[in-house]
DNA sequence: ATACATGCTGGAACCGATTCCAGCCAGGAA
DNA sequence: TTCCTGGCTGGAATCGGTTCCAGCATGTAT
């Protein structure tokens, strides 16, 4: 029971490699004969051929990698980054491609060059998020990778990527807590470094601005991309005087915590406090009461990302891809009209 | 600016591929100014040896397959296995692996036969739940591959695994309940072809038993491992008369759905009805009320797995290993004394 | 002085594919 | 008949490493 090679088939089918190959890769120059002795001979051996080998000669290792950050583990775990790598996942898979996830830091960021980025092991690469296009896209620019970013950075405009109209988005949301009557509007943003929530809650100022009402600079705090970071902030909204009554979070995660903070405070949503969330996160629809929320194609995005890589990897695209999805609202129960 | 390959580094290092090759993997018989005659020039040409020429040569890939099951989408995205690959994900890096994630389903079989277990891409295999090993552990064990099981199956005794106590899990959230006085419990379980479930509720029948309660069979109901699973099955279990006092629910994902479907009743846990869950996922500490449920060690299960198949190819195990880790009892805000 | 062990070195085979190219053969045109 | 063309074929080089082994120069024991 030896693991045959190329050569044994060749053997076996009293044709030469070269054959074998151009079978094997649906090559011309084979007659019909010597094809279906070789494709018989490969059924009845269940051979298959070394994808490490076909790499070392093709150049070639069928691999994508996707790096993502990784002090965010809770935001991993937190279902946004899941569905986007299933998404990612899924047409990869489609289209001939295998997936590998890596998370990367500042600590290991040596190990990280030495192994990820020049190890040879893979035909592109995913980025999620600025933070991991500030770390390696120095040293994927200078070895010519297909490289796609999720998310947004100004800094590098010549980068492919894959985003949603935050601006838009969160224009959206405040629009509609505006339309409700609300006067009084916190937000609660996360890390303002990242892209993300300074375009959203640039949208939340410009449906201000539109609607000549005020923003109320106080109501704007930063936290954390997780629960915890929106029951923390929500705490502190809470002791604001007057109370604003209403919220616009830039996540589900956090408009979760916000409604758990709002509970231990003896308040509920929409009754007392509006609250929209971000994301449209499978939970969202399970919350108490079912969070009124930004969808944003997630799946999606993983699966037009892939994509962008694979397209770039076959050569199938030259000018630099910039994708931008839409976020829509989804009505459900945690907002109602201001009092 | 050309890649610079082994025999480069020799010349430029005035010595042989072969003393190059000794140098790059730490091995003796190379003088100490040979050796660091290479370094220098590896460190000055920034030169990292190609994986996929090592792969052939010495038949590893440093690659580890996470085989799930593709059905359970929604499962992937709730945060169960979101953790559990994080704990894969940083101990195949720290022991030098790389992590590539595939979705498997029976439709896609033949594909996934040929390429993803044959294909010689992955040192070693991490399956996620019996029903992944169902469908390839024959095609891993001709081929005697590195493997271990996350959860149990019966069928492959001696097939690696690692798995949580679920008897005495079930055990414990139970008998927390009886402890609080109820009598009247509902289970809700995951699909009963799956080890888990099976498992968790005998341990919710020994629990009475123990108690000398009788078990009230129409009260225990079989639904999705999902929030909209525990949803439904709640709703169901309301109808019944006498209704529950407590429900046992054998994930949190469920738990969320049946507070839920408790809340659009009218009524709440703990006052109206007892929930505990399973699993004690993140979003478990932010539902309303913060749910009472039975901590796995997810991460750590995680880590354990990768730890088993990584012995294994770097030959360090003898023994079929079964690591059984514990459930502990959270105690939070969804269980109360019976009425 | 001889024998032998030891450390270092580099040549060459090998891993298992792809791909270039020269050679062969048959068929059609001149 | 001769020449040319085009489809098949298989030999050989190649990808970039690891590893076996023979050869050589030492140092040490006899």
């Amino acid at each position: 029971m030896q693991k045959l090679n190329i050569d044994d088939i060749a053997r076996l089918a009293f044709v030469s490699r070269s054959v074998v190959s151009r079978v094997l890769n649906n090559r011309p120059n084979v007659s019909d004969e010597a094809r279906a002795r070789v494709q018989k001979v490969i059924k009845q051996y269940n051979y298959r051929p070394s994808a490490t080998a076909r790499s070392l000669a093709t150049d070639r290792t069928y691999e994508i990698s996707i790096l993502a950050p990784r002090k965010q583990d809770d935001v991993l775990a937190n279902g946004f980054w899941s569905l986007i790598f299933l998404g990612i996942a899924e047409q990869c898979i489609e289209r001939g491609y295998f997936v590998s996830l890596t998370m990367i830091s500042r600590e290991v960021e040596a190990h990280l060059n030495d192994r990820i980025l020049n190890g040879h092991n893979f035909d592109g690469y995913i980025l999620i998020s600025k933070e991991v296009a500030d770390q390696t896209v120095p040293a994927l620019r200078k070895r010519e990778m297909p490289t796609v970013l999720i998310g947004r950075d100004p800094d590098s405009p010549d980068l492919h990527s894959v985003d949603v109209e935050n601006i838009d988005g969160g224009y959206k949301a405040t629009k509609h807590l505006l339309d409700l009557g609300h006067r009084h509007i916190a937000a609660i943003t996360g890390p303002l470094h990242s892209p993300e929530s300074i375009d959203r809650l640039d949208g939340f100022k410009k449906a201000h601005q539109e609607a000549a009402v005020p923003v109320i600079e106080t109501l704007c705090v930063e936290g954390e991309y997780s629960q915890q970071g929106g029951y923390d902030c929500m705490q502190r909204l809470l002791s604001h005087t007057p109370r604003p009554t209403a919220v616009f979070c830039v996540a589900d995660a956090q408009a979760t915590g916000a409604l758990l903070a709002l509970h231990r405070a003896g308040l509920t949503a929409p009754e007392d406090v509006s609250v929209i969330g971000y994301d449209d996160l499978p939970i969202s629809r399970f919350t108490l009461p079912p969070l009124t929320t930004m969808r944003q194609p997630i799946y999606h995005m993983g699966e037009r990302a892939a994509d962008i890589v694979i397209d770039q990897i076959e050569g199938k695209i030259s000018e630099v891809v910039h994708i931008h999805l839409q976020a829509d609202l989804v009505i459900r129960e945690t907002c109602g009209p201001a009092r």
